[in-house]
DNA sequence: ATAATCAATATTGGATCCAAAATATGGAGC
DNA sequence: GCTCCATATTTTGGATCCAATATTGATTAT
């Protein structure tokens, strides 16, 4: 009478912890540059210090916060820089992993792609921007994923995690989303020719039409 | 009695240990696969599990252990697969460091790099194996920094990190040795010319190699 | 003998307590 | 008023203890 299925264990406070302090960074609950208060942020966790701080020490290494000894952990302020170098890196390595993925594109693939861009299109239309940027997320990654290169898209996902705070700066516009629905029919339209050079430019212009858009708002708030 | 420089502060206890298990992990002391045992670990390097367990975070971000919950830690052991795609994430982002770096090298880094190299035929001399692998790295690294794309920097220093361990498997043959003094002198002259291509043809010949004779030594059954 | 079960043991996960360091506070001197 | 310094408070770093889970070994039934 065991139920077969994967016996899915409770989360322990440490991945609880991790989970929802993702949540805080990339919501914007915790902004750029803000210190982390571990006593305070255990205590509305509920859980101790402890596995707070392991959950830091993973989030440190992801770059969604930074370290320094005996002065704790604070959200990660990117400048202009380092978001550019961001997606310059996202450039090298998403050029590569859609090339991969098109040599392995199947049909069930291309269906799959297909039914996260019906989601990205139907957040857009519930003017849903939270969830719209999640069912873009899974889009892309649904592609990388094509390229059975896991440690590729690990580190492809971890870069796009450590600018998800900033991301909601572009979603916020509508001419913005409009764009992404356009982007993604064309993807999907150079998918299912195979032509993988072109779905690279699109995603290439994407992104520089991206960091554009998000330096833009970025830098006439913070001159200090 | 005030030595006014940079105020150098011992290193807290997770620092200390980092390094350690770094340099375990590096050398073989740790062997891929090896399970880590907290508690003889801590007791080994004088100190309690806590900082241990931040240092073993870190380590797993970087990609030198793998965890599962309630089950711990254990030294990464990498695929055939995953040591291929670790050179191919490589290539990748060093060929831009390299392309970014020529553009801005300067006489004084090109010092600092033949600085390097000599450092590094010094060690191969003294038959210092390991010092050899150390100096390799920083001659390398010292040419990936002038790219100033520092996350870039850190993201490929993850890398060699994650191969360390089966770094020493090349640099224990004598001919990868002398192969590798080699390389690098072409290396310094084709950076002296600012022949950025050429340099980053040198470093994939030169991955491919090494990849080669690692997998060579990994598989050695498996001929036929 | 083998397989399943349950107890004993080892190992990790987490909470609490204390120490060390940094930051904030308040006062003395100029 | 300002600076400098000593002190108090806050915050992080680390050690120890206990709980939860996994692993091992023995026992029993088949």
């Amino acid at each position: 009478m065991t139920s077969v299925e994967g016996h899915r264990r409770p989360p322990t406070a440490q991945q609880f912890v991790l989970e929802e302090l993702r949540r805080a960074i990339t919501t914007g609950r915790l902004r750029p540059g803000d210190p982390i208060r571990q006593e305070a942020l255990a205590e509305e966790f509920d859980v101790s210090r402890v596995p707070l701080r392991e959950a830091l020490k993973t989030l440190e290494g992801e770059g969604l916060v930074t370290y320094k000894a005996h002065r704790g952990y604070c959200v990660q302020r990117l400048s202009l820089d380092d978001l550019r170098e961001v997606y310059l890196i996202r450039e090298l390595l998403e050029a590569e992993a859609v090339r991969r993925a098109v040599e392995r594109l199947t049909d069930a693939g291309l269906a799959e792609a297909e039914r996260a861009q019906a989601e990205v299109e139907r957040a857009a239309a519930a003017g849903d921007v939270l969830e719209m940027a999640e069912a873009n997320r899974r889009f892309h990654m649904t592609i990388f994923e094509w390229s059975e290169l896991p440690r590729l898209v690990r580190l492809i996902r971890t870069l796009w995690d450590s600018t998800d705070a900033y991301r909601s700066l572009y979603y916020g516009e509508e001419p913005n989303r409009q764009r992404v629905i356009e982007e993604h029919r064309a993807t999907l339209d150079l998918l299912r020719r195979r032509d993988a050079e072109a779905v690279v430019l699109v995603l290439a212009a994407h992104r520089a039409h991206a960091v554009t858009a998000i330096e833009a708002q970025l830098s006439p708030g913070t001159a200090g």
